[in-house]
DNA sequence: AAAATGAATGTATAAATATACAAAAATCAC
DNA sequence: GTGATTTTTGTATATTTATACATTCATTTT
């Protein structure tokens, strides 16, 4: 579904880059291949909770005000839901795979999930690595991802 | 000086209403005697930090959206220096005057401060109490206060 | 005290954002 | 499938917000 990649999208731009304005953010949108206008923008910044705020360079900025919680709130983890092609595990590492250019996005999305024993994350644009110490532990993660994202 | 007063009571008007605009703030604000733009709160809000976010209501509303330390930064200390008119200790209490309709929002603040042994806090239209469990903590905190607000 | 400098504000308006309404797309019931 | 219903989106525009510029007010310098 476009709807939810384009915003799974949003919240990789503002985490990415300092985003001043509606039209700014179509703009890379339209760069990343989301033909959208200004308006629907103005939609999904009111639904993905997202505000103006200064940022410290003075200038204003697009990010999220809100707490972890809401981040794993069911309106944040069905559009992630949408991003994620398969999960899998090799040895002690779980491998995501996502829609092409939502691998940061997601990779963000997964940090704050608070996951047990989870050393780090990295991602490129369609994967997300995660690192564990043991081959268990990364296995569990696998179920606990599965079950969250159904 | 009016700014400070003004800025104080912005704070405490976005934290007491759901003010969906700069011109509603306007408006409260001429309701309490200050006599101001559209132009000047927007530079105020930018000042202050604050910014528009959905209310659980559904509602657009003002609120500051930074940590407690940025409360206690010295530009918020500054403005509410200019409300307080006097600090004083009546056994076990703090009595802290303050400008005419800054009570509720002087005694918000002074919650932030995470002051030893507080147990609470209430307040009328000028007047803040602070309530202690011994009057020994009590003369404590007017010290600290007086110290801040100098 | 007058002149000079800097800060705060208003006016007018440009820029940015939200939304009413209509159209299109998706989902559902049959 | 077809028609009904709901959701999503675009267009056009009203609303809201930020800011350039001018003015006023306060502070400092001479």
């Amino acid at each position: 579904m476009a709807r939810s990649a384009r915003q799974s999208k949003i919240l990789e731009l503002i985490s990415t880059k300092e985003i001043e304005t509606q039209d700014e953010l179509a703009r890379e949108l339209r760069n990343a291949n989301f033909d959208i206008t200004q308006a629907t923008i103005s939609r999904d910044i009111k639904e993905l909770g997202l505000t103006k705020i200064l940022s410290s360079s003075g200038k204003y900025k697009y990010c999220f005000v809100g707490s972890d919680e809401q981040v794993i709130s069911n309106k944040y983890i069905s559009i992630f839901k949408e991003s994620v092609i398969s999960v899998k595990v090799a040895m002690n590492l779980v491998v995501i795979k996502t829609m092409k250019g939502l691998g940061s996005s997601l990779s963000s999305f997964v940090d704050k999930l608070n996951i047990n024993e989870l050393m780090g994350a990295v991602n490129g644009d369609d994967t997300v690595m995660l690192i564990f110490p043991t081959t268990t532990l990364a296995s569990q993660a696998v179920v606990t991802l599965n079950d969250m994202l159904n």
